[in-house]
DNA sequence: AAATCATAGTGTATAATTGACACAATTGTA
DNA sequence: TACAATTGTGTCAATTATACACTATGATTT
């Protein structure tokens, strides 16, 4: 929650710079050691949890806002982003609208207003994140999906619905490509298939299929290290991969 | 085009009932005689054609908002409506700006404001439609999907886009219940299916899978009428249609 | 009344895909 | 040098998709 004299100067810079009533949130997932994670935003001095989002500047295409905010949160650059839906329930920033009421008459309170939420998920590379939190956050950090705090406002329902959609496209569109490292191997890359799905894959059939959609190239050197058989080594093919982003697939999981 | 007059009313009840900077856009799409049709709206004497649209009310869910305007323009009720995207280049209401920018000031005028506008598309049975065009437009009617006016804005866009989800719909989910009369036969099903994905299928292996998702109740009487065998009239289970709905199914197209 | 036409209903053989499963190979460690 | 861990790969069976042809029925024509 903001101070009074916070809340002021930020509703005269947004009223200034931001299209009114439309707000952006973003899902943002991570894999890191066989989990998905997400980055998640802690307001300073208080327990409130958000997902990260922000607003569109007046002639900002949605996309390019999207990214900016992206960007902003963790320092990551032209990821894939997905939007996936619209948020739009009237009462869906009760939350803030009842905190902020009385320290502003209306007119000038950016928070009075109601806003629709476009949500947009992305999957970056967890390693190559650096989360910094904005001039409201105390921190931003990953949480395992399987260990998420309480969201305000309506953000769990938009987490939720992220989920559904990544779900969705995996099975008509390859993933991976930003969420992987650059080189990685087979088992690596079912493992993130198994934890977006929350089941099991059977290995060999895995990379039959994987390896049948034509988007990977093995690379030459396998990885070492463990104690046992070393395994190869895979990079996208990303001509083949932006292709099938287009084209899509035929099956399903 | 509106004269200054009818800018400035409308301008005025707009601002007063409306949630700026956002419109809603429906893809109605209808079935009739085994051709997609597209409902569209021409604007009085001008040769200027629209998806029909409209605004949010101020406390108005999306949903509810799309569907009102729905209603408004087919006197449809409780139609499957699935939003798809939402369309936000800086650029897209231009034309609207363009036309209008000289006859109000900015402040009081609507249509120099920037526009995103979320993308329905909604499934109607053509025969029990009754395009009514608003006080703005001409004609409302329907039109064959591959005849098409060339569109105002970026609704040519936002067409496609529809037309791209729900053929990608297809694959997961059913469809044909607000498409299709109460009763139908397996080949007028059929019809709908080759005419949104613009191929023929085979007959046999259709009904095959199709009576696989068990969405489907064949009534007693066969519909009579032509010069060859009667068909079965089929019908929707409504419980397992909305099911498979929500579930999804596997496979696709 | 019989023949014909148009279109519906249904089944089967073959090919392709998916799913289940087991063994051999490699690396590091004990 | 044996062992533990994990990888790579192949095959068979079951399922699913595809291609295809004949029979049935109702209206129309002769």
């Amino acid at each position: 929650m903001l101070t009074k004299k916070e809340l002021k100067d930020y509703c005269a810079t947004a009223r200034e710079n931001y299209l009114p009533h439309i707000s952006i949130d973003c899902v943002v997932f991570g894999f890191h050691e066989g989990v998905l994670k997400v980055l998640v935003l802690k307001v300073k001095n208080e327990n409130e949890w958000y997902l990260p989002g922000g607003f569109m500047l007046k002639k900002e295409p949605i996309e390019m806002a999207a990214n900016r905010i992206l960007k902003e949160r963790t320092g990551l650059d032209e990821i894939f982003l997905q939007q996936f839906h619209v948020f739009g329930d009237p009462e869906r920033s009760k939350e803030h609208f009842e905190m902020y009421k009385d320290m502003l008459p209306a007119k000038e309170n950016w928070f009075t207003n109601r806003f629709l939420t476009i949500g947009y998920y992305a999957l970056v590379d967890f390693c190559e994140t650096n989360p910094a939190p904005d001039q409201f956050a105390a921190t931003c950090s990953w949480r395992d999906l399987n260990d998420l705090p309480e969201f305000k406002l309506d953000h769990a329902l938009i987490l939720k619905t992220a989920l559904d959609a990544l779900r969705l496209q995996l099975n008509y569109q390859p993933i991976g490509y930003n969420l992987m490292p650059k080189q990685f191997t087979m088992p690596e890359l079912q493992k993130l298939y198994e934890t977006i799905l929350d089941k099991k894959l059977d290995r060999r059939n895995f990379q039959r299929r994987m390896l049948g959609f034509g988007i990977l190239k093995r690379e030459d050197q396998p990885r070492k290290g463990g104690a046992h058989k070393a395994p190869y080594l895979y990079s996208f093919d990303l001509e083949n991969y932006d292709a099938a982003l287009k084209e899509g697939f035929k099956g399903g999981w």
